[in-house]
RNA sequence: GGCUGAGUGGCAGAGUGGUUAUGCAGCGGAUUGCAAAUCCGUCAACGCCGGUUCAAUUCCGACCUCAGCCUCCA
């Protein structure tokens, strides 16, 4: 298994820590608003990569936290009129929902922020006490001055970020790129500390959570590339000074999603949540889409593209019809392996789905030749190899006809009489019929003798 | 301006020092009452300029272009 990992800027051989356990931490949302399609271009990746590894027998401990305290909480609770805790908790629910309709697995354990209160202010009085951060009038804060790799997951130094010019100069600070651990100045949501009332800055929470849950070495650290810095960057310097150790081994990074050529972001407004692209396509479509290009490019939103992703999805659900793959027999073939390949090349995702596409190829010639046992053996293997990627979960007739309006035995009805008057050659009365049910979005397949419907 | 990454056929998107990616669309064929759908076949590509090499889309260097980050962001 080979893994590209953000700090070294190459693929290397993954090795877990412990034998076949992979302790694992990926950023999750700050709750403040709905999920958008960005979120789940990153959480569907990492749920790709998790079930992965579930399949190829790793133990996988996987953890996503939610930040729910935060300067943008605060301020769209005072907004709504609500308090924090009101808006957090609708925004957690609403983001559940989400999630369970994109078919994510869940998380081993989803931490929360405000719930590690303690944790977080351990890890900065051990900060206060070995240097690492000071109390100034308003805030503590991490020096970044103190932590010599500071800048080494980013590739940059302290000194050429000073030359960047959007650092706003704070007085208050040693050093303009010194972060904020506790905000003392604060009204509303608040908590004790030995710094007076106050609340947690970004950063530190993550590392408190993290390192509760998995210890203070972990194997996979994961999370958008947008969180690379500063984020992930103060993540890093801040545990590793408490605990002078390494704190994640591999930091991997989802490329972003964009939209019209534009990064989608909040700031941008032009995002689209996840409720408002489920109407438009189903679950399934919209992860085959996301995980039809590689986690870490980036990949841009549009409609042609989710055309695309349907239809080539359509092409995988038709080479499963009229077969019966209900079959234990499990023959591995070359396609397994080549499947594998793919994936145990840091998941390389759409090279994998290439291979389905050659079984179904494949498929689709047995079927040709009445080679039925045989193509019912490469169904199943295209199933169970699918699945693990998150896909081809119904079966093709639930898939084909799910939706629609008209009851099963009136479609029925119309395409007997149909039938009947394509026997009796009264074309124009069976090409009305036809039409009707394109309206109701059903096309018809004429098989033979036999009729089949698919919606449209 | 700094850092990081990328530029592949009509579109999407992998990969490789010499041999078909794959999907969508197109074209040809099979099938059909005709369509549609489906299946089969098929065309087509590696930003620009140098260098290394028997051979470069693939390695090296310059250039151009684009994106992300440098401010909240997944």
């Amino acid at each position: 298994m080979k893994i590209f990992n953000t700090l070294s800027g190459k693929k290397e051989v993954f090795e877990p820590i412990e034998d076949n356990k992979v302790r694992m931490y990926v950023c999750g949302m700050t709750v403040y608003d709905d999920t958008h399609i960005g979120h789940a271009r990153t959480f569907l990746s990492f749920d790709l990569i998790v079930r992965y590894l579930r399949s190829i027998n790793y133990e996988v401990q996987y953890i996503r936290n939610i930040t729910d305290v935060d300067d943008k909480i605060i301020a769209r609770s005072e907004e709504l009129n609500i308090s924090p805790s009101e808006l957090t908790k609708d925004c957690i629910n609403s983001m559940h929902d989400d999630f369970q309709a994109l078919g994510m697995i869940s998380p081993d354990a989803e931490p929360r922020a405000t719930e590690n209160i303690d944790s977080i202010i351990s890890l900065i009085t051990k900060l206060i006490d070995k240097g690492h951060a000071y109390v100034s009038e308003s805030d503590v804060y991490f020096s970044t001055e103190s932590f010599e790799e500071y800048g080494k997951l980013s590739k940059r130094k302290l000194e050429d970020m000073l030359s960047g010019a959007r650092i706003d100069i704070d007085l208050d600070k040693k050093n303009p790129a010194d972060f904020v651990l506790w905000k003392k100045d604060t009204e509303g949501l608040k908590w004790d500390s030995p710094w007076g009332p106050g609340r947690p800055g970004w950063h530190i929470e993550c590392s408190a959570m993290s390192m509760d849950a998995l210890g203070e070495t972990f194997d996979i650290h994961g999370g958008g590339s947008d969180l690379k810095f500063p984020h992930h960057e103060n993540e890093i310097a801040q545990s590793e000074c408490v605990t002078g150790k390494e704190f994640a081994k591999v930091w991997m990074h989802t490329g972003s999603l964009r939209i019209d050529e534009q990064k989608m972001s909040k700031s941008l407004k032009n995002f689209i949540t996840i409720k408002e692209a489920l109407d438009d396509s189903s679950s399934e479509v919209l992860r085959f889409f996301l995980i039809s290009s590689h986690y870490r490019s980036p990949l841009n939103y549009s409609d042609e593209g989710l055309k695309e992703a349907k239809n080539s999805l359509d092409r995988l659900y038709n080479s499963l019809q009229d077969l019966s793959y209900e079959t234990d027999e499990h023959i591995p073939s070359e396609y397994s392996e080549k499947f594998h390949d793919a994936m145990q090349d840091d998941f390389n995702s759409p090279s994998a789905i290439s291979v389905l596409f050659e079984m179904v190829k494949q498929i689709n010639l047995l079927k040709k030749e009445d080679q039925l046992t045989h193509a019912n053996a490469l169904a199943s293997e295209l199933i169970s190899l699918s699945n693990i990627l998150g896909i081809l979960l119904e079966n093709p007739e639930e898939y084909f006809t799910s939706g629609i309006n008209l009851s099963n035995e009136d479609i029925e009805q119309l395409i007997e009489r149909r039938n009947k008057a394509r026997q009796e050659k009264d074309f124009e009365l069976s090409d009305k019929i036809r039409n009707e049910l394109l309206k109701e979005g059903i096309i018809l397949e004429d098989k033979g003798t036999k009729t089949i419907w698919k919606k449209s």
